[in-house]
DNA sequence: GAACCTATGTCAGAATGCTGACATGAGTCA
DNA sequence: TGACTCATGTCAGCATTCTGACATAGGTTC
């Protein structure tokens, strides 16, 4: 405890802990895709389409946590390698509603499976008294982070 | 079309959870450290060198959470900019200790009382108890994940 | 001592993600 | 209608991080 001033003490720090926690994860995820040959970004996009179809670049983007122009990228590479479709001209507006192809949602399933085992390892060992309290804790941190409590 | 209960239901998993809440805690420090010149990667290194003078670069790597190849060239870089000193030569072996210079811990100051005030955000509205839930609950995910329960 | 394994520092090239910028379509407001 | 604002899709350039590779130092094990 000898932060007096000095620093974010790193032993005790929920943010570095979470930081920690997160890179965890992702090299976990990304060892059970990379035999699938596919990153965690790409899994995202699949995932997030295999759930809420027709999804527009730009909300896969803010789901993913990454920019829209990242997004974009992957979407054209997914695109062009037969996983997605998107029509050529928007119906209405610019936003183009992209879709899984059977294909893609094939790709997607041994991905999926793979995902879940992990999230089930990491969760080994948790009751689901505690499951929930994380859950609810770590809305409480995104909440705050983002500011959403100012005008509310 | 028939994902019912086949996938990973993002709103109710934790590690998309956990992930946002790490995007979201990025996406925060980031917003303080940009004024001040510094990357998240930037300010983690001097963070790690202040508490643990010394380090090498290898151990840095460790402790940020990127390749030692990663921080080699931030390294390289801070080492060029004078806010980190390490030897020509190794003492013994190859490991070569870094230090901040008072440079180094003058530009970290700034940086290190906007990076608590960040997680201080984060933290309100959380009671001490949730808190250390929390950190208990993380370093759990953080052992399950790496598998650290098989031998122990 | 020799063979072996591991960890380290470092260089080089590739992949990934970001910021900046632009044009366009939709909604708002006077 | 016209001006303004905002969100979107997309191109281009830059920054960051990664994987691959190599030489070297130290600690085994025989």
């Amino acid at each position: 405890m000898s932060q007096e001033g000095v620093g974010v003490d790193l032993e005790t720090s929920l943010g570095y802990l979470l930081k920690e926690a997160s890179s965890a994860l992702r090299v976990a995820m990304e060892e059970v895709l990379r035999p699938l040959g596919m990153s965690v970004t790409h899994y995202s996009c699949l995932e997030l389409l295999a759930q809420r179809p027709g999804l527009s670049n730009s909300e896969l983007a803010r789901g993913a946590f990454v920019t829209r122009q990242t997004m974009n990228v992957l979407l054209q590479a997914l695109e062009r390698d037969g996983y997605v479709t998107r029509p050529a001209e928007a119906a209405v507006g610019k936003v183009l509603p992209a879709r899984l192809t059977p294909r893609g949602r094939r790709s997607l399933e041994k991905a999926s499976a793979a995902v879940r085992s992990v999230e089930a390892r990491m969760l080994t060992g948790l009751t689901e008294t505690e499951q929930s309290g994380a859950f609810r804790i770590l809305q409480s941190m995104i909440h705050s982070l983002r500011g959403d409590d100012e005008g509310a």
